[in-house]
DNA sequence: ATACGATATTCAAACGTTTGAACAAATATA
DNA sequence: TATATTTGTTCAAACGTTTGAATATCGTAT
């Protein structure tokens, strides 16, 4: 490890000033064409890798950003993280990411870390476990916001979120077109806004059909798939059991399918399931889950575009390009 | 965006010096517990955040560990990322993320970042696209470099690796013992040194099993689905085409049972199809994917930990506990 | 009273970069 | 030739924190 090459190495080696150096990396107009050549050569000479450390300090600008989700491994928030990533560091910023794996107090100290590292700006969806949303107001306050997915109503910020209530209408009245007359609906808990709105969309697409909006066929859950076996076991010893379910993720899904292909229930012709969220198994178990896309990628590009909006707007640049 | 309390605004609340708060922050012994209590307080009315862009500048010490994967979308790398954090970020680093898509300009690119951006280390695996390596040596020769998955011999860093070697010679000696005949291999780029194992595993394992081994068994690609999907079609033209397959990644063995099950060729009773990596999915498709465990989760801490490990030699701490 | 070691705090420089103002030299204008 | 303008560079302070050395304020032992 030997020591870094700074930018005053730079300056003795040619001696010129430290501050000629930075005018001539950043390409100010006040210096000569000679000077700027002789500095990038000495800085591929002597190994120089700037010190945005130093920068971000004096600039007041990190260049970081930083990315909450509840966990890495969900394919949905990977490919979220994936997508923003990229767009992310084509403007040249850096991502840093963490993870709330939907607890509160971990989601505090993850924030408060973020703040920390001086971010310019954060990306979250919120941990299902947080009932308070104290420390995302305060965030607010002092950093650009952007919520995705699991968004909160009383923050004003801005929201990318794929609409769940047409989402849910056109999934129910999906599984009405083919036939299917008792649809249940594997539900997130309805604290958490989008799956809230998933709720109303089934009932409401229901009612709009005619159809008995009936309680004991609406299950909250935490939405895995241990969740969705046990309660589509639950729902199969029902007096009149559905006979098709809409889930509100995925994953919940799958687990009903495979008590399904268990009890040697066929579907689609005994049974209709939909799912929510587009992990990538979808199209790879048997029978191919029909789902309600959430567009991630999009999803993720969206959340940083609009996250670099902001930060454009705020700081009215000056670059001589 | 109101302005940021500092360490002066502390300092000149309590009519002491910003070097007196430092240090009750820091709880250095020769600081009265009174001021400590009165810093703390003050920094709680204030709604003070440590700046750690100020802090990393002057201690040398950024916080700040990067990582670098192909891709996050791919479970096996989100899986990693995912364990990665979690220790990291118990140990109170913050983990910057950035992908190379597989692609050599970009991995150098990305690399150059998390050198500015000071990372005191770095986790990566190589991109399948890069045939020179100067730009990790390079890397290594500034900072902490740990390899995992996609490894290079030549470099000598730490290095995280699933045994591919015997993984080879299990998922091959398996695929004999269920009696199939003619094995051929998936393999990736021999260039990549697990890629490359693998191969050499699955020659051995069918010598030491008076097998032969067939040159135009073993096709390399990119272990994509479609690479998959060609290879399989590709292979069941051969004059003797072969009756089972070991993929070195699940992607490409999903691609072939998919061309299988469009030839209504039935696995395992016709075919045997063998992976290796454990993409979350290979238990959800429909016929399930044999496959080799990686355990990517132990593979991201194992990797968090030799870096710790490492930075911990490196700097020998001194903090007032 | 005097010196002494503790204890608690301040001083001042440093980390590496950026930036407006100041300056000097060269060129253009009158 | 004197003055204004442009061009290229240096000066010096700043960003917010840390840290060893210096200093001040004690109580205590001489």
């Amino acid at each position: 490890m030997r020591k870094k090459t700074t930018i005053v190495d730079i300056a003795n080696y040619l001696s010129i000033t430290p501050s000629a150096v930075s005018k001539a990396f950043s390409n100010h107009p006040r210096i000569s064409d000679k000077t700027k050549k002789a500095v990038l050569d000495a800085a591929e000479k002597l190994g120089y890798q700037p010190n945005s450390l130093a920068s971000a300090l004096r600039k007041g600008r990190s260049g970081l950003i930083g990315v909450l989700v509840p966990g890495i491994h969900f394919s949905f928030f990977a490919t979220i993280i994936k997508s923003i990533e990229e767009t992310l560091s084509e403007s040249g910023y850096s991502v840093i990411i963490s993870q709330s794996r939907d607890d509160f107090e971990l989601e505090v100290k993850q924030l408060e870390s973020l703040m920390k590292a001086q971010v310019e700006g954060i990306i979250a969806s919120i941990a299902s476990g947080s009932k308070s949303f104290e420390h995302y107001k305060k965030v607010a306050q002092k950093t650009p916001l952007v919520l995705f997915d699991r968004t909160l109503k009383s923050l004003d910020v801005n929201k990318i979120v794929v609409d769940d209530y047409m989402g849910s209408i056109k999934a129910v009245n999906h599984l009405i077109s083919k036939g299917y007359q008792r649809i249940a609906h594997i539900a997130g808990y309805d604290h958490v806004e989008p799956f809230r709105i998933r709720i109303n969309g089934y009932k409401d697409a229901l009612q709009k059909n005619n159809m008995q909006v009936r309680d004991e066929y609406i299950l909250q859950c935490k939405l895995t798939i241990d969740d969705g076996i046990s309660i589509m076991k639950k729902l199969l010893t029902l007096p009149t059991p559905p006979d098709a379910i809409f889930a509100a993720s995925d994953l919940p899904a799958y687990g009903a399918i495979k008590v399904l292909n268990e009890k040697k229930i066929k579907i689609p012709t005994d049974f209709g399931v939909v799912g929510f969220s587009n992990e990538a198994f979808t199209s790879m178990v048997s029978p191919t889950i029909t789902t309600i896309e959430q567009y991630s990628e999009n999803m993720g590009t969206l959340a940083a575009k609009s996250l670099l909006d902001h930060l454009h707007r705020i700081y009215t640049q000056k670059e001589y390009i």
